[in-house]
DNA sequence: ATACAGATTGCCT
DNA sequence: GGCAATCTGTATG
C-alpha cells in the first residue's frame, strides 16, 4: 500500500504511522547524504518521553508547528539531534532520525566525524548523524520542501517484513508501543544502549 | 535561585 | 563495561 511516496503523505499524521515509511528516505545537507535505517516516534499528546510532552517552548515550538519541517535540539551540552516533525499543526508529532548510511559525500560525513573508525559508525546515532550532516540549532525548524536540508523518501517504502519495531526502554510512564524502527540487518543501525542511571548523588 | 536529569557520545580501564 | 563532558529545561525552596 502506499506505492505512491511522497512527502505529502506525511502531512497530518501520526508519528507511529509515518516513522516506519521515513525507512530508506535519503536526508541530505552540507554536501552529505545519509539513508535513514533507524527512527523513532514521539507523539507530544500522549508520549511523556516527548520534549512536548509538558507544552510548547522556545525550544520546542517547531515541534508544533506544520508538518515536514526540521525540529533540532540540543542536548547534554555539546549534542545535536534532529526531528521530521509530521503535524498535524499542534501535535507535536515529530519522528526522531536516529541513525543512517552514509550514501553520497563521504570524504566530507569522514572529516566531520573524525572519531568514527569506520564508515558504518558516521550516522549511526542521532547526534552522530547531525555531525555527519551539518545540522545543528541553525537548521531548526527548516522546511523540508525547499530548504536547505532535503527529504527524499524512497521509489519503494521498506518492505514490512525488513522492518524492525521495539519498544523504548527507560522512560518512565511510557506504555509499551513500538516507538522505534529500523531496518533489518542493517550494520548502520545503532545498538540498543539502556538508559544510565545516575548513582553519583554524595553532594560533594 | 539552586539542583538534577536528559531522545548521547567518546575515551577510560 | 563505566563514566566524564557540558548546557538547557523542569522541579523545588
Amino acid at each position: 500500500m502506499a506505492d505512491s511516496p511522497d512527502l505529502t503523505d506525511l502531512l497530518g499524521r501520526p508519528a507511529l504511522e509515518v516513522a516506519p515509511r521515513l525507512l530508506g528516505a535519503v536526508v541530505a545537507h552540507g554536501g552529505v547524504a545519509v539513508r535513514l535505517t533507524e527512527v523513532e516516534a514521539y507523539d507530544g499528546a500522549e508520549d511523556p518521553g516527548s520534549h512536548a510532552y509538558r507544552g510548547r517552548t522556545d525550544r520546542n515550538a517547531v515541534m508544533f508547528g506544520p508538518a515536514a519541517h526540521l525540529y533540532v535540539y540540543f542536548t547534554y551540552g555539546m549534542h545535536h539531534c534532529c526531528n521530521v516533525v509530521t503535524g498535524p499543526e499542534g501535535q507535536a508529532s515529530a519522528v526522531l532520525l536516529r541513525a543512517g548510511e552514509v550514501v553520497s559525500g563521504l570524504p566530507v560525513a569522514r572529516r566531520r566525524r573524525p572519531a568514527a573508525t569506520k564508515d558504518r559508525d558516521l550516522a549511526r546515532g542521532p547526534a552522530r548523524l547531525c555531525r555527519a550532516l551539518d545540522i545543528d540549532a541553525a537548521q531548526d525548524g527548516t522546511a523540508l520542501v525547499g530548504g536547505a536540508v532535503t527529504l527524499t523518501l524512497p521509489d519503494r517504502f521498506v518492505p514490512e517484513g525488513h522492518v524492525r519495531t521495539g519498544p523504548r526502554v527507560g522512560l518512565r510512564g511510557a506504555p509499551d508501543r513500538p516507538w522505534r524502527f529500523w531496518v533489518a540487518d542493517e550494520p548502520t543501525v545503532s545498538s540498543y544502549r539502556p538508559a544510565r542511571p545516575r548513582n553519583r548523588g554524595t553532594g560533594r
